[in-house]
This record gives structure tokens, sequence and C-alpha cells, in this order.
DNA sequence: AAATATACTGAACATTCGTGCAAAAGTCAA
DNA sequence: TTGACTTTTGCACGAATGTTCAGTATATTT
């Protein structure tokens, strides 16, 4: 598979592989040579020098775990995205500025397409006949207009709600998917009101 | 945003995540230090300390770097996956074989975990009420057992279903969430029946 | 067969790094 | 102000970690 690679450095990258999914550091190299059978840190060394040499890691001498994949062997397979996770969304602030990032979360290009893109956490039942669930994480396109009967993240009045959008003449209507909830009324212009976005898709964990 | 902790818990929580952004490794006491104007490194430690007793982060005592951030402070995902997406289902066959694989989608970690997974597309909308629609993307682990309550994908008289898993004295029903569609009724070791694996998650392209 | 390259071992060695006091400085309530 | 906390400094210590160098065994080349 890697046909350029030796058993031990293919070993050896395999592990540091794993000790990164799993630790989120670089392993030393006292580690590396016990978990692949290399007696010596000098020979771990060797082995590092030569992934190094050929390109599938970086080293920064005499710091500690200063080992780091580089792209070539970092497998980040292409239809991935990682998309910016935004909590909670405070106002006034652009939508993906560094206090409202919450982290990041995987999707496949299938379903988020190519553009930018941001998720949100959904609290609330109030999309629930949409099949949007409390708990669910939206991916949504940053747009401030949208058209009628989309399903969009809205600010409004400093707190973020999911609804479909239904403007009509002098004002907006925010739908809910749920009888038990009302929808909710602008009067164009009047409130404080701003679209944040157009949900594309989503995720959930059961 | 994050209101119980300190101004200075704060600087060094971000310095961390900013040093593994760009990485990939957590940065040493030192480090910390230098970035957020903590001139002893003992004063890290008693920040740091502060962050793990408060859950932000985690140590292990006398390893270097051995900072991490937690669930509550993570930025990045812990990890994505493939998970191979079955499509027609050919009675007999085992799951995953070669002639059942559509392809494969990426999933985000939190959501379909570490465990074996695989992925199907769902068709109807018998489950609608438990916000499972039509085209949408399930993730399910493998297993030929469930509980009650579980959704579960089963293979029944070489048709797949999606369904709410009820087993009872001596039958088992599979439940709709959809009142327009009707429990099946298996009669115990009669059909050609078998659960092919519980719902763990799904994503949707709206 | 001798020379060379590869893939290590083993044992110091030198930094880097986290730890452990002791003490100073800052904060806040009584 | 006093006293009790909290936060930070400073420094020495020792453990953890990368580096260096001298060898060894094995295979490959000449």
């Amino acid at each position: 598979m890697r046909p350029d690679l030796t058993e031990k450095q293919q070993s050896v990258l395999s592990f540091i592989r794993r000790y990164l999914q799993e630790y989120d550091r670089p392993p030393t190299f006292r580690e590396v040579g016990q978990a692949t059978g290399i007696s010596s840190t000098n020979g771990v060394r060797y082995v590092l020098d030569g992934l190094a040499h050929k390109g599938y890691l970086s080293r920064s001498p005499l710091l500690s775990r200063a080992v780091s994949l580089t792209e070539k062997s970092a497998r980040r397979p292409k239809g991935m995205r990682l998309i910016p996770l935004i909590g909670r969304i405070a106002a006034g602030s652009p939508l993906l500025a560094e206090e409202n990032l919450e982290g990041h979360v995987a999707a496949d290009q299938t379903v988020v397409g190519s553009g930018d893109t941001f998720a949100l956490r959904v609290k609330g039942d109030s999309m629930k006949e949409a099949g949007i669930f409390d708990g669910d994480i939206l991916f949504a396109r940053p747009q401030s207009m949208a058209q009628s009967g989309d399903i969009v993240v809205a600010m409004l009045e400093g707190e973020a709600t999911v609804k479909y959008f239904r403007p009509e003449k002098k004002r907006i209507c925010l739908m809910p998917a749920n009888p038990r909830f009302s929808p909710i009324i602008v009067e164009k212009g009047k409130r404080d009101f701003q679209i944040l976005g157009k949900v594309i898709g989503l995720m959930r964990k059961i």
C-alpha cells in the first residue's frame, strides 16, 4: 500500500497515527520504541529520520514529542470537510468570530457541498415535524436572504432560532414545524432581526 | 462566554487551543507561560490545575506536553471516519460483501463512535415521526440482537426495513413511526427474518 | 573476500520539562 | 487593618526526553 516504506517504518507510522488519535499528542521516542519493538531510542530516531526524509512526517530537533504527520500521511480522505460548530451566538459579533466557535464537526461533502458552511446544535423541538430534533447538529449556508419555504437560522433579539421562512407583504412569519409552537411574526424592519443562514443538512446521534 | 473561568484561565485555554491547532501537539508549561505572561512554570501549573479541576482539560503527571482538552473544551473533532454505504442488500450474502457496497460516506466520530458501523439510505416515510425521512442516510451498528425500543435495520423476506423493535412473547412487532403504516408482525422463527443492526445516527441533505 | 550500506543496540550525556517548596503580592471580607 | 484566600514568583531538583557516539549484526555490492 505504501510501497516505499519498510515494514518497520510502516509500523512506526501506524503507531504514531494510533497514538495521536488516542491521546491528541505525539508519542515520545521511548513510547514508539516500546510499541514497535525497538529497544534503543536511537533506533527510533533512525526510523523517524527515515520517515521524515521520505516526507511522511516532520520533526523539530530538541523538542519533546515534536513529530507531526505531513499532508502525505495524515489521511483526510477527500469528501470530508470540517465544519465550524457555532456555540452561543453573541449578538453583534460576526457569526464565525472566535468567541462563537465551539469546535469542528466532520461532514460528508455530499451533505454540505463545497460552499461556506457552519454548524450549530439544535435546542428545542419546535421543528420536530420537519425531522429536526433537539440535539441535532444542523449544517447551514451563511446568507442574509432566503426564499419562502427555506428553513433558516435567524437571529431574533439576541437569540438564534431555526424556523421555516415565510415572508409576507409587510411582515415575516417564522413558522415552526410543531403544532405546540406559535409562529413568530416580525414586522419588516421593526424588531432586531437578521437571517444568519439557510439550513442545508443535519446530522444526529441517536 | 465561559463565565466560570478567570481571565487568565481563558487566555491559557485559548492559547492551548491555538497551539494545538497549529502544531498538533500540546505546549509545554514554559511555552504557555511565555505566551500568556506567566513568568513561573509553577504559575502555569497553578492555572492548568485550575482548568483541570473545572473540567476543561486533563493532565497526566510527570509526562511532557500531557495536557489535553476535554469534551467540554475540545476544538477538533475526535475524528472522522469513512463508513461503508450499503446499497441493495442481496439476500443471503454477508452484509458488508463487496456486491452490497455502494461507496463510503464520511461521518464524525461523535456521531458514529468507534465501533463497527455501516450506513444505508432510507426508503420511504414509515419512520417519519422518529425524524427519519426518505433519503436520509442512517448509521447502524451491525448486530443480530436488539433491545425493545431500539430502531433496527431488519431483513424481512429479502427486503431491508427500518422500524422500532418490539419483541413480545411469541412474536416480534416491527413498529413504524407513522400512523399511515401498520406494524409488521413476525412470528418468532417463522418468517425469513433477521436483524442486521441497530440505528445509531443519521445524516440528511435538505 | 572486502567494502559498503542498512538497521539497529547500549550507554552516556545534555536539555527540556514537570514538581515541590517557600515566599511575595494581590484580593476580598470582616 | 487584619486575616484568610487566591494568584504568582523564583529557584532548585529530579524525572522525562532527545542527542551523540561507539559498536554489532546482516545483507548487498564490488
